[in-house]
DNA sequence: ATTAGCATGCTAAAATATTAGCACCAAGGA
DNA sequence: TCCTTGGTGCTAATATTTTAGCATGCTAAT
């Protein structure tokens, strides 16, 4: 059958963890991704699994010495920017202030004074410009 | 060998597409996911994903005269709170603000003034809270 | 100069996911 | 009654994903 899926650059399940890790660590060595892995399967795997990546176009790798160093091909404000619209229509409907409200319910433990002013600053830096 | 993924209740693609889809409904019956389905295969097939999803525990449905209408087992609020904190992680390094600041970008053409002004007291409502 | 260590690429097998097809049941109209 | 419509479940084929294994090359140490 022809493949439709393979045009939508759509991700598997061990692909989507690979991109996560990658994202996090802004990049990382095959050795590094397996070790974050859950489950991790055996290193020429991973390197399959990789490789497979670069061929769909979103991962890209630079030389470093000996190894080679992965670097997501989308950058991580473009990739953020997409999930971040997608969890928010997917789980909010699409409200902002949802998400903030369930965001200020999940990190209340971590944020300190300096964070809540910051945050009312951001939001009136963002009306200003909205207006 | 013996599948240690199928433990971890982990999803596929179209498993995912699915459960993104009911989430943002609420509710589905087989016929409204597959119309929401990106190059949506046979309803056959959807239906073939909606069971192992049951199965998986991921899904119940409850009768509604001839059909069934599915719906996530797992609460929406467990569900995003949880996607929410991968998400905050993965692409914002945990930092509770940045998140912010994106979705306020994101969202800039959207925001009344009376968004803008609850979101204000969520903040202050959450410092209040924390302390 | 051999060997050990560690990186790569490729390939093929095994496990899963994805899909279509068929059988069956119930309700409603001709 | 007998079709048609529209739901269900199950099963088997196909496609994809996931995996391990092996060959190769480079570097550093014995």
């Amino acid at each position: 059958m022809e493949s439709r899926m393979r045009n939508d650059k759509s991700l598997s399940r061990r692909e989507r963890q690979i991109m996560d890790i990658v994202y996090e660590m802004k990049e990382a060595t095959a050795a590094q991704i397996m070790e974050r892995l859950p489950s991790p399967p055996s290193y020429s795997a991973v390197r399959a699994l990789i490789r497979v990546l670069e061929q769909k176009g979103h991962l890209v790798h630079r030389q470093d010495g000996p190894r080679y160093i992965f670097v997501p091909r989308l950058a991580k404000d473009k990739a953020s920017r997409s999930a971040l619209a997608h969890l928010k229509q997917t789980f909010f409907d699409g409200s902002t202030t949802d998400v903030v409200a369930a965001l200020l319910d999940l990190s209340e433990e971590d944020l300190s004074e300096d964070d809540y002013l910051k945050l009312n600053e951001l939001i009136d830096k963002a009306r200003k410009e909205g207006r």
